[in-house]
DNA sequence: TACATATATATGTACAGACATATATACTGA
DNA sequence: TCAGTATATATGTCTGTACATATATATGTA
């Protein structure tokens, strides 16, 4: 994979409002940001399901926010769960938090949390 | 100026949460929008200031912002103001002010906000 | 004129998307 | 224990486009 600029300043650096509104500035991750806030966990397979969008898409996109320092993941048997990045700083999570309780309106994203409700043979989650 | 595929959408269609997080999701930018949410409205010369940025850098972020709806500008003598668009939804209102409330206490924003502050020859605003 | 602001042009880099393919774990039966 | 197979997820590569920046120049207003 490509190493870009962004890398260095994610991991080694601090987080900053830039980076945090960048990984918010695609439709597909703020879906899955906005379902992660909701959920506290999903693993790709939901995403995949919730989005419908193919999920060499999904994983790409979920890469590019662990890459961030937005999200980190967990593994569980063939399962990969997402949810926010312990380390994110508090004025991170409020910005999430804030703009989740101002979308989760919006048509996208409602539809979007209903498939997931409705979803089939959803994995069961075992607590980390 | 080329034409790339947000224009349609941020100008005939309705405001998207992509393109307000796209817009914060640059330095130049959300430093700019965090000092036009604080002062209300602000010259092309005050951000140039604040921000110790080159004027055209500056205004062609400002350009970028209005094309995509986030600001609006008014025009006194030979000043250009800009202001948060007035047709900017609710919830994009209120995400500019939640990250506004949780940013300004990062270094860099308040820096500039200081430099706003203590800068001469301000120009004399005429309320619209 | 002088000052404030906008735009043109050129260059480099980020990055989204599609597609194919690789890896990793789990399950089955001999 | 070992294949063989299914499922979940990750990654390599390529293509096109967005877009940030700098420099130079133009426009507009007093």
């Amino acid at each position: 994979m490509s190493v870009h600029i962004y890398v260095e300043t994610y991991i080694i650096g601090a987080m900053k409002p830039e980076i945090l509104f960048n990984i918010l500035s695609d439709p597909t991750r703020v879906r899955a940001i906005m379902l992660i806030q909701s959920e506290g966990e999903v693993c790709v397979c939901e995403l995949t399901h919730a989005l419908q969008e193919s999920q060499p898409k999904v994983s790409r996109h979920l890469a590019l926010m662990r890459d961030s320092g937005i999200v980190e993941s967990r593994r569980e048997g063939t399962w990969m769960h997402y949810r926010l990045s312990s380390s994110l700083p508090d004025w991170a999570r409020d910005i999430i938090e804030c703009s989740h309780a101002r979308l989760t309106d919006l048509a996208t994203f409602r539809r979007d949390a209903q498939r997931l409700t409705k979803m089939n043979n959803r994995p069961e989650r075992i607590c980390a």
